[in-house]
DNA sequence: AACCAGGGAAGAT
DNA sequence: ATCTTCCATGGT
């Protein structure tokens, strides 16, 4: 058992981080204690559970990271500070939008970071599962897909590896209601990961672009579930899913409209936002949650 | 009971 | 290339 200190330079609301990571039921967070306890595999395949506690108040926490294995020391707390992208400096993305029209938004939930799925696989099957599905049943087909063929160890779930999930007929998914299609396309992906026709890892170094019309050509990856992938999966800084229905009911809030924006005039609104679109989008989404 | 949901494929211009 | 239509299933 090890433990380690980590104190932030920047503004990081670890609070709200909890808060969105509890609306996924499989992850074992505890908002009491501010701690989170994620599953993470090494590079040479073991599994760990790394717990994150925060000790300091926001916005300006400072986090216990601790784990069981000493020999995984250096490289756990490497993937903690990725997937929390502690190195980020949140201060810098609130200036950025000062004197923008999203200057009040910004004001309003200060500290907002990127945390990043625990795994690329788990981000890419997570946004095809949760196409066009409110929130409540998308974490319900979710929660059964991994109970059914995920990895449970010492109170945290890891996710399904991609063979264990080539192996599945599509009845097996449509038992716990996925559409046919959803079962398809979440089946057939895993086949493409696991013959090698998809390298996530590898594609986790190409820029942006590319990496969407790799996956775009995908049958059952659109536009949305790429920008996802790389805004959640790979923590990507300038992501706006402008398809994306939280997105234009929250810019529909914040402008005061009385109808969801046109994604024109999503362009339109988005101009000076870059290189910190992902933040936007965040923040924006997180406007409209209760 | 109709409309919505943190879309996407397939078909039609 | 861009626009419609259909798909599927639960939530409000």
């Amino acid at each position: 058992m090890w433990k380690e200190t980590v104190k932030l330079d920047t503004i990081y609301d670890f609070d709200y981080t909890l808060k969105r990571l509890e609306m996924d039921p499989l992850i074992n967070v505890d908002r009491d204690q501010r701690r989170v306890a994620i599953p993470i595999k090494s590079g040479d395949g073991e599994r760990h559970k790394v717990t994150v506690e925060a000790k300091g108040s926001t916005p300006h926490p400072v986090f216990e990271i601790a784990a069981d294995s000493v020999d995984y020391r250096k490289e756990l707390l490497k993937k903690m500070s990725d997937l929390f992208q502690w190195e980020k400096d949140l201060t810098v993305v609130s200036e950025h939008f000062i004197g923008t029209n999203l200057q009040q938004l910004f004001y309003a939930h200060p500290g907002t970071p990127i945390v990043r799925d625990f795994d690329l696989y788990f981000s890419l099957m997570k946004g095809i599962i949760h196409q066009q599905l409110n929130m409540k049943f998308a974490y319900t087909l979710s929660t059964r897909f991994v109970e059914a063929y995920g990895f449970f160890m010492d109170g945290v779930w890891f996710y399904p590896e991609p063979e264990d999930i080539a192996r599945l007929s599509y009845d097996d998914l449509r038992k716990m209601q996925f559409s046919q299609r959803k079962a398809e396309y979440v089946i057939d992906t895993s086949r493409k990961i696991v013959e090698g026709e998809i390298d996530l890892v590898s594609l986790a170094d190409k820029p942006d672009k590319e990496i969407i019309d790799t996956l775009v050509k995908i049958r059952g990856i659109g536009p949305w579930t790429a920008e996802n992938w790389l805004l959640f999966g790979l923590g990507r800084d300038d992501l706006l899913p402008k398809a994306d229905i939280g997105i234009q009911n929250a810019l529909k809030f914040y402008f005061d409209m009385d109808r969801k924006p046109t994604i024109p005039e999503i362009t339109n609104l988005c101009d000076g936002w870059t290189p910190f679109q992902s933040y936007a989008s965040l923040t924006l989404w997180r406007s409209i949650e209760s």
